[in-house]
DNA sequence: TCTGGGGTCCTAGGACCC
DNA sequence: TCTGGGGTCCTAGGACCC
């Protein structure tokens, strides 16, 4: 036996065929944290948080010591503080983390080509077609667990089961540094003791609603008629709990599924009034939209804006473009033009976000033909020009009323 | 306690087409 | 003269997840 006893188990102890359990879900364990320590083993074993230290931050990691006052992710960092003053701040690198993420995706490579990455931390794998070669799938997971830690000093958890809904939650129940297999034939028993929360899906509305009907359990839902579940939740959302009650998750693992929408936002230190703030803020964001888009050589069919206010009311406006973009330009006036609508003096912004949606292939043709794009923005045009001159030299306004003879700024000759 | 930034999915209404 | 039903696209908002 393992090192790892009372770590690594099954749901059961009497022996199971666990050769029906091939859908593994891994999950980092504190990952941003985890991944800080590495490089502060100074800090190991000390209360470390990860997150901007400001007012209006929000926890973007904890290590178990700090969760052990109660600290949790998106606490916001006040709170966190006053919970537990001693704990150490670390700012995110997050380069740093997605370096690392990458390492620990390759390792999931080598086990199987069907690996779904979920988020920077975590990954589904379907090891059906891996039996053979590696072993069981308590066999693969162990072995997974033991090559992440060998090549990268990093835990993660583990589950496996038949589906992915029940292999999350396996992982999220091994947490930290576990494994857990859930047959097949123990998939309803490991499912209905368990709070209706755990089912993927459920926050906090959704539970409130449930728990006023009685529901509190995972058992409790499955055994309400679905037609008041869907009275309840809606048509698909009904739907899809009661299966997923019952163990039932029609997804596959899919790799290589590439993202629906880029999109990025910023919360400011201070809100924002005036209007040319916002366009100035409203080009950097659209900068670094564009310059993810042509990245993943895709360009955006309809552009949204996000607006929160002082007072947290939100709102968002889209455009669906006559044609697809990935010219930051394009969707700089395209956010300017939605804002404008909104603006009104006085107005206190605390975030403004922009998003390229309805994203289609980037036609190599496209950039032969189209008009909006005579030339080709490098990645470093707006910050090559505000890191040598500073953010005032691009001026919004000339952006907005710029034309198509307009020509990137000339630092992109170097 | 006072709320980040990256996303996905669902609902619902209206326009428009057949 | 008053009235169809289905399908798709667009937009706005909200819940949820990491």
């Amino acid at each position: 036996m393992s090192k790892q006893d009372g770590r690594n188990r099954l749901v059961s102890d009497a022996p199971v065929d666990d050769r029906t359990a091939t859908v593994l879900h891994v999950d980092m364990d504190a990952f941003f944290a985890s991944v800080e320590l590495l490089d502060r083993p100074d800090l190991v074993g000390l209360p470390v948080i990860v997150g901007h230290d400001s007012d209006r931050s929000v926890v973007t990691a904890a290590t178990y010591e700090a969760r052990r006052y109660g600290i949790n992710s998106a606490m916001p960092m006040a709170v966190a503080k006053r919970r537990c003053p001693a704990a150490v701040i670390v700012e995110p690198h997050f380069e740093k983390y997605s370096a690392r993420s990458a390492q620990v995706m390759r390792i999931f490579d080598r086990f199987t080509p069907r690996v779904e990455r979920l988020g920077i931390d975590e990954a589904f794998l379907d090891v059906a077609g891996a039996l053979r070669l590696y072993g069981t799938p308590w066999q693969i997971g162990t072995e997974i667990r033991r090559t992440v830690f060998a090549e990268t000093g990093l835990h993660c958890s583990v589950g496996a089961a038949s589906t992915k809904f029940v292999a999350k939650l396996a992982s999220s129940r091994s947490k930290p540094d576990g494994l857990l297999v859930v047959p097949h034939e123990h998939t309803v028993a490991f499912l209905h003791p368990q709070p209706v929360s755990a089912l993927w899906g459920v926050g906090g509305k959704t539970q409130e609603t449930l728990e006023r009907r009685g529901i509190h359990t995972v058992r409790d839902l499955a055994t309400t008629p679905l037609p008041s579940l869907v009275a309840l939740l809606g048509p698909a959302g009904g739907q899809r709990l009661h299966d997923l009650s019952w163990g039932r998750d029609p997804r596959t693992v899919e790799s290589g599924v590439g993202e629906k929408s880029i999109g990025h936002e910023v919360t400011f230190g201070r809100d924002l009034t005036d209007r040319d703030d916002v366009a100035r803020e409203l080009l950097r964001l659209a900068e670094k939209v564009a310059v993810r888009l042509r990245r993943a050589e895709v360009q955006a069919r309809t552009v949204a804006l996000k607006v929160r206010y002082t007072d947290f009311t939100t709102l968002t406006r889209s455009r669906t473009l006559a044609e697809p973009s990935d010219v930051a330009k394009r969707l700089h006036r395209e956010a300017v033009e939605l804002y404008d609508v909104l603006h009104r003096p006085g107005n206190r912004i605390r975030l403004i976000g922009v998003r390229g949606e309805n994203l289609v292939p980037a036609a190599a043709s496209n950039a032969l033909w189209d008009d909006d794009a005579p030339w080709r923005e490098t990645e470093t045009t707006v910050d090559a020009v505000t890191a040598r001159f500073g953010a005032g030299v691009l001026r919004p306004a000339s952006l907005v009323r710029g034309t198509g003879e307009q020509r990137a700024p000339h630092a992109r000759q170097d």
